[in-house]
DNA sequence: AGCAGTCGTTTAATCGTGTAAATGATAAGT
DNA sequence: ACTTATCATTTACACGATTAAACGACTGCT
């Protein structure tokens, strides 16, 4: 096999009879070159087929238009959705993204973040586990979404008003009794989006139960055993996965959505809206988390030293068909 | 802000009091060094914080020890499967992995290819829109996921005999009259699994309907409309998601899974076991596929000069509460 | 005419690493 | 004791790009 290497910038100097440098200035738009050489260089250098190497580039720019986002996993659909956003807000900058499945596990987190910035990434968009190490300070710029991290610029939504509306929903549908499947309440999201609840339903509604329940779209039995109780008319969910993973449980005992129990969850995530679930959610704009965070990012990248700032996304509710006003 | 550069090989070899081929030496772990140097040099390097850069020793050796992931989107719950056993493997053979939404257009496959090739990755693990134009051939080594490509190593499942499982699956509960929700046959697996189906039924199936519908999870009129006319027990679909959907549409006209219809898809995504929705289908090893992709690219990336294989992978049908036996 | 400024291009240094070749030092062989 | 082989280490250059500085040619001003 000939593995040809592919032509350098000297090639293409050669070929169109200048030096390295003038193709060096044509290629990265610097308009310090006569029209005529301009066109020079560009035609021969798309002659002979010539693309950048970009870990010379690197190597001596310390830029690689580059950066990481770092998701604690993509098996569950919110997240591939923030990915997407990630990427086409890079390309709008002029970065590419490599997208990194953490596994939820701090110390992978921080292993990804040391092997990418080997690598040369430029800097970083990261989902992060509560309990993620952040005694080392970051060699990189960092976003943060989802969560707050003390020195970090962080995008997140606005959860505590997102429960609120689950609250303000529940009772409007003249709901009393409900209860509750929240999520571990080291998330910050988690922790606020209860809260937000807990305050805005206030002395309206009777808290029958709650239980944690994990990522995993299968509930526990405590829970299972819960819902099969008929205690409540309502249960508020801390996510769309966990809301799903209730109508799950609630076909299974027999119960139907939502003439005998109503379920709310948070998110929003794609499937929500298909007609076999058609859940009731309040909706966090995850494309525009993901735009922000990478905007924040570029920013901090490019080096102007500004405060570290943390957005609140706004967020609605979204009326679906699993939650109706009791009779 | 004092951004202090991060220390060198050439940091390391003065506090090591050694020179910097020594420290590239050890640290690349090829043994020429003796034991003290190696523990001096190693100890050195982790006192200052040394992290290679590997910006320079990819533009040295040509090797970045990275590969890319590309998918057509990430918003299907297949494709991060696929993702996500790709990483796995890629990390276990010492390799990064980058994860690229390529949004199902050939043209931005090219596009990211290119972008890819320039950042100076080792190769390529994708699935490709069948109409990528291979016309130039890759200058990278790449392995193509789900559909042969001309050229290039190749992993698949064996489509066929899953369309053959379908259709025994269906005739072997006494179905007759089946209605088909097939997906574009330009796509190799597509096309495939419809063939391996109409040759398992023989003659002993009734093909009542057939449509052809697109990935998204909403079904074109014409098929809810072929679903609502009643006429066939069972509605056999290309991949999951269509299955899902196909519940969707059957839950809004009101029939029920499966005793008014039998439905069964392929894949055996993640939430097709889910009690909600709880869908017989073909299972696809989606991780064995990303698995034997990662390893045949590091097979070629290494150079040893092997004729192009192309891998079939088994299927097996899995039994859920989405198909019954007809009266 | 002489001097300064502008402009387009080239020269040459540099980024951090890998590695072939040179260099010594030590041990072995005669 | 002197050559030779072995081995650990260093020297020195290359990888492909960016970019400050040097350069030469031309223009315009006094």
């Amino acid at each position: 096999m000939s593995r040809r290497r592919s032509p350098t910038i000297k090639d293409v100097a050669k070929a169109a009879g200048v030096s390295s440098a003038t193709v060096s200035y044509v290629l990265n738009g610097l308009n310090k070159v006569t029209p005529e050489v301009d066109a020079l260089v560009r035609r021969a250098a798309t002659e002979i087929g010539y693309s950048r190497n970009n870990a010379a580039r690197a190597l001596k720019t310390g830029h690689h238009h580059l950066i990481g986002c770092i998701l604690p996993t993509l098996t569950s659909p919110v997240f591939p959705e923030i990915a997407q956003a990630v990427q086409r807000r890079a390309a709008h900058h002029g970065y590419a993204t490599v997208v990194v499945d953490s596994g939820n596990e701090p110390m992978r987190e921080l292993e990804v973040i040391e092997t990418l910035g080997r690598h040369g990434i430029d800097g970083v968009v990261a989902l992060l586990h509560p309990s993620f190490p952040l005694a080392t300070p970051p060699q990189l710029p960092m976003v943060s979404l989802d969560a707050p991290f003390p020195g970090l610029d962080g995008v997140m939504a606005d959860h505590i008003t997102g429960g609120r509306l689950m609250a303000e929903h529940v009772v409007g549908l003249g709901h009393r009794r409900v209860g509750l499947l929240s999520g571990f309440q080291e998330h910050t999201s988690n922790r606020e989006r209860r809260d937000g609840f807990v305050q805005g339903a206030g002395e309206r509604l009777d808290l029958v139960w709650e239980i944690q329940v994990d990522l995993v779209p299968q509930l526990p039995d405590a829970a299972v055993a819960a819902i099969a109780r008929r205690e409540v008319s309502v249960i508020v969910c801390v996510n769309d996965l966990v809301a799903i993973a209730a109508l799950s449980a609630l076909k299974s005992l027999g119960l139907s959505v939502p003439d005998d129990v109503s379920v709310i969850g948070f998110d929003d995530m794609q499937w929500s809206s298909w007609p076999l679930i058609s859940l009731t959610t309040v909706r966090q704009p995850l494309n525009v988390l993901g735009e922000r965070a990478v905007d924040l990012l570029v920013e901090r990248i490019s080096g102007t030293s500004m405060p570290i700032t943390v957005e609140r996304l706004p967020v609605e509710l979204v009326v679906r068909t699993s939650t109706r006003a009791v009779d």
